[in-house]
DNA sequence: GTTTTCCGGAGAAGCGCTTCGACTGCGTGG
DNA sequence: CCACGCAGTCGAAGCGCTTCTCCGGAAAAC
């Protein structure tokens, strides 16, 4: 390999000339940078990751951390980490990927100056790591809204936002009694704060527009499926709308809905909030932009590598497609 | 963050001590080898990974190059993700993310010395990127297996033996004519090799069990499933049992099936080789072993990376389980 | 008793890069 | 005409680590 002193003499310059050029940061002629980029890609100079990360102190990596449990949607993860390796590439950064297997992991890639940020995926509403990343003190970026960010960025959907809007989409169709699907009993009791703040969106949302309510939450099985309308029905006697904020337990609800004879939407509308499945029958709904959260990640992220800058909560929205799931009551 | 200098300082040693202690390649007494690590952990020392690498020309890093075109299972390529970062991290090492961009990123992480090897996913069978690999000469692991390995080493699952055993499954059940539902189109035309390998499988299996056969690739859709299912019984009326290697298609076709009144297994057995389907019906079937694979993967590198050795090629089976999808035939 | 071997440790030379300070001409303004 | 500033370049000092060589002393060999 062809080393920065190997391209300061073919170009007959010296090295931190070389340097210069490659960085831009002072003024060079433009005879010699000429000479210096005529002599880079004549040896297929590369630098050194490493002896430029010990010189500079910048390693040019973001890490990733993202969750391994299977609570949450693999095509949804999928596609927020394509934004977010896309965007660090665009950016000139790469991504070293870590799964959640312990704080330590965080502790190690930063104490080794393996990386110049994080970005971490799944933030709980109590999340432990929050406190550890704050106290490492490396630019980070939680994709999740904890109670505590301890001066922490985050980027988020926009969960609240989008149950008002499809509440209010229900009401326009003069819907009157409305019944939640929630999130699956596991990530509610993971602290996962989406479900709370789709629930809390739903309730006001439903309140400004006069309709009365239920709420329950869904466990990813036939039987959850039963067991929440049952639930819902109980609360709420022949609600004539569903929103699901459950994507897992979306084939199910249908089936049982299915089963009972219940049409979609000639005898009820469903709004369905997260993750589109290419698998299922697509439902009229608002989809989680996992790639606009990724590249909104890496950007909040980056801002703060650049130079020290005030924490932010970035919360995303999208726009409610009609995919003919919805209709006037009858 | 404490330097090496700071540890042999406290330590009373020099630093070329600590850092035989820190790499256990030379003999140190009992009595230095404890003040080295009570400095080490009174101070909270870390490596600087850069200057690591600098000084050993090793990083502790392996590229992992995931594909991102939505013709694989993102389930399995999770799985398989998920083995890879974690057997790495058992031998110390960490991955860094590259997605399919160009073959640029292949070429800049290896001359820049960010990584010691290469995992590459979703090798076709003229990939062109196994020559350029080759050329680099880092040590690399293809998952998949190229016509023309250039001298490296492949892992992939058994594709062949898969089908095989799937075949001897049927026949072993009474049945006499079999129909392979094959991988989609897209996935034949961009060259993955399984498709063929299953297919050859399948068909030496049926030979050697003297069953006739029809085979048909399948696009995931109902009207793809509804096609398959014309062609296949068009080459062979009335098969008994189907083969299917295609996750995606399954759905469809179990709807296909059922809407025209087809039991399964009662009239038509069905075993499924690929990705295991949390979400629809579980199957009888091999799922692949995409953990493993992963995690073999990284063990075939790392020995590699450890010391020169000729490449390998391993094959990965898995058993077949019973889920009630297959039946005598009546 | 002397010589050889071996063990444990220190010293120093890089690894390849960035960046600070210094130097050299050259054009400007006083 | 002289200081002065500025653009353009170089030299050298690290960044923090690994690893080669060397060295003293104790143990083993003769």
């Amino acid at each position: 390999m062809a080393t920065i002193a190997d391209v300061a003499e073919v170009a007959g310059v010296s090295a931190s000339t070389v340097s210069y050029v490659l960085s831009g940061k002072r003024a060079i002629s433009a005879a010699t940078r000429a000479r210096v980029e005529e002599a880079v890609s004549r040896l297929g100079y590369r630098p050194h990751a490493g002896a430029r990360a010990l010189a500079s102190s910048r390693t040019g990596v973001l890490a990733l951390v993202v969750p391994l449990h299977d609570d949450v949607d693999v095509g949804v993860v999928m596609q927020f980490v394509r934004g977010v390796v896309t965007t660090a590439r665009a950016h000139d950064h790469d991504i070293l990927l870590l799964t959640q297997e312990e704080t330590a992991g965080l502790e190690r890639v930063t104490s080794t100056s393996l990386v110049d940020g994080l970005v971490v995926l799944d933030i709980g509403v109590d999340d432990p790591r929050v406190g550890v990343l704050a106290r490492l003190g490396r630019p980070t970026v939680l994709v999740g809204v904890p109670r505590d960010p301890h001066g922490l960025s985050c980027v988020d959907f926009d969960f609240a936002g989008a149950a008002r809007v499809a509440v209010a989409h229900l009401a326009a169709l003069g819907h009157r009694r409305v019944g939640l699907v929630g999130a699956t009993p596991s990530s509610v009791r993971r602290g996962a704060g989406y479900a709370d703040r789709l629930r809390e969106g739903f309730l006001a949302g439903a309140a400004a527009a006069g309709l009365t309510t239920a709420a329950a939450p869904c466990a990813a099985t036939a039987e959850g499926a039963r067991a929440c309308l049952a639930e819902l029905r109980a609360q709420l006697p022949a609600p004539t709308a569903l929103v699901v904020h459950n994507e897992a337990a979306l084939p199910h609800l249908l089936a049982a809905l299915d089963a009972e004879g219940t049409r979609v939407p000639d005898d009820l509308s469903i709004v369905s909030v997260g993750a589109p499945d290419a698998r299922a029958r697509a439902l009229t709904g608002l989809d989680v932009p996992a790639l606009d959260i990724g590249r909104a990640s890496v950007e909040v992220l980056l801002e703060r590598t650049a130079a020290p800058r005030a924490p932010e909560v970035r919360l995303l929205s999208s726009l409610l497609t009609d995919r003919g799931s919805t209709a006037a009551p009858r």
